[in-house]
DNA sequence: GTTTCTAGACTGAACATTCAGTCAAACATG
DNA sequence: CATGTTTGACTGAATGTTCAGTCTAGAAAC
């Protein structure tokens, strides 16, 4: 059995072509994604997901070993897309705090038409399984640390130029992090008290309050 | 019946007493939160809980009707008992800030013997399951609201004797309670970027800075 | 002696995973 | 070109397990 070079990357191009076995996969994530959401971690059958990538359950086991992989990876799928789509359009924004607000605002909206929005649902369920399961707690753990070190090194930037005031940035970051995550769970769960729009402006409010720079408290990107 | 509530620690004895049928339901209870603590609400089995308890599922079963019923009805029994518990320390305290790091401290640390702790893993299942069940989100809706309305009733009594500073009570008690839970989630999950007292911490500095009281920075009940 | 409580055995359905192949494309050989 | 050969993608039908909830019947309480 001389299995020579297993054919790790596919044969990219072929645009359009009917699906690769690379596609399918993504197919499958993202269906996954879709019934993850919809049924929650726990509910989700091997079959849901099958049917939703119109294809059968064996085919699903076939490409992930196990549910489990499947689901996580899922996750990790969805994250990942989210975090590089913000961060993409952070890096167009002038001031640190634009880049905040960015931030905050793609913590609790949707605003571009590719973007599916944050999946707070996702998250209550990842932190769910993550008590349990080390595998996925480390990959929250990783999450947690990049968006951790995202506002840590926003802060320091903005306290270079001057925008904002001397606080202590790791604690900055975690008490923001934190809030975010503490109002998105609100949100997400439909509490009336609590809708994504003043969630966005609560952490505004704090952030502008904590690092000094003076906020005018509209929404961004068209207020 | 009659059954008037209360009854939030159970008689531990009547020693040798068989047990009445509210002090079987009780023991189910309790079984049924630490089996729900230790593997999760959507892995606990009947069977577990049965076993735990020392008596048969189908027992179980004739008790709570079903399943769900049994784990909704625990996790209401753990946050009642950990509520009254804390609000009863909060009564003896003289001053607002006093009661208010009570409110921080129980979120985050288990200091009397008696005193179970918060089970902050009962939480992280109950956010992921009131996404998808009413009965549990509603649970879950009141509770957060008694909790928030806490902090707020704190805050104009604070304001009142003059301790605190003009901060809209309202938001103040989103905000707080938001930062409680967020820094929750990296205690209850390990995270070591986050220890109880750390976050116990950040959340008093941030609440003496909002608030305008000053607080010297040591643990409450010892410094 | 009727009601309440209790347990052991059981049922039926749900479901993840396996298995034994089928199918088609790519590749080789003559 | 015609013919085998390999291989990866894919499937339908099992398989075996896990459980929630039921049934029956016995023990206790009243």
């Amino acid at each position: 059995m001389s299995e020579q070079a297993g054919a790790v990357v596919p044969q990219a191009g072929t645009a359009g072509a009917a699906g690769t076995a690379d596609q399918r996969r993504e197919q499958m994530l993202r269906a996954a994604l879709e019934v993850i959401t919809e049924r929650g971690y726990a509910e989700t059958r091997i079959a849901d997901v099958a049917e939703r990538a119109g294809t059968s359950p064996a085919l699903v086991i076939y490409y992930f070993k196990t549910k489990d992989q499947l689901l996580t990876e899922a996750i990790r799928y969805a994250e990942d897309y989210w975090y590089e789509a913000g961060t993409r359009r952070m890096a167009d924004l002038p001031t640190a705090a634009a880049r905040l607000a960015e931030i905050v605002s793609m913590s609790f909206l949707a605003e571009e038409p590719d973007d599916p929005g944050p999946d707070w649902l996702l998250w209550l369920d990842l932190w769910a399984q993550a008590a349990r399961h080390s595998e996925v707690a480390s990959v929250r753990q990783k999450f947690d640390e990049r968006w951790r070190e995202t506002i840590h090194s926003l802060v320091l930037a903005g306290q270079e130029t001057g925008e904002f005031g001397p606080v202590d940035a790791a604690d900055f970051a975690l008490v923001m992090s934190a809030l975010l995550d503490g109002l998105a769970i609100q949100v997400a769960l439909g509490d009336p008290a609590v809708s994504a729009r003043r969630a966005f402006q609560l952490c505004m409010r704090f952030a502008a309050g904590q690092l000094g720079f003076s906020w005018d408290g509209s929404s961004p990107a068209g207020g």
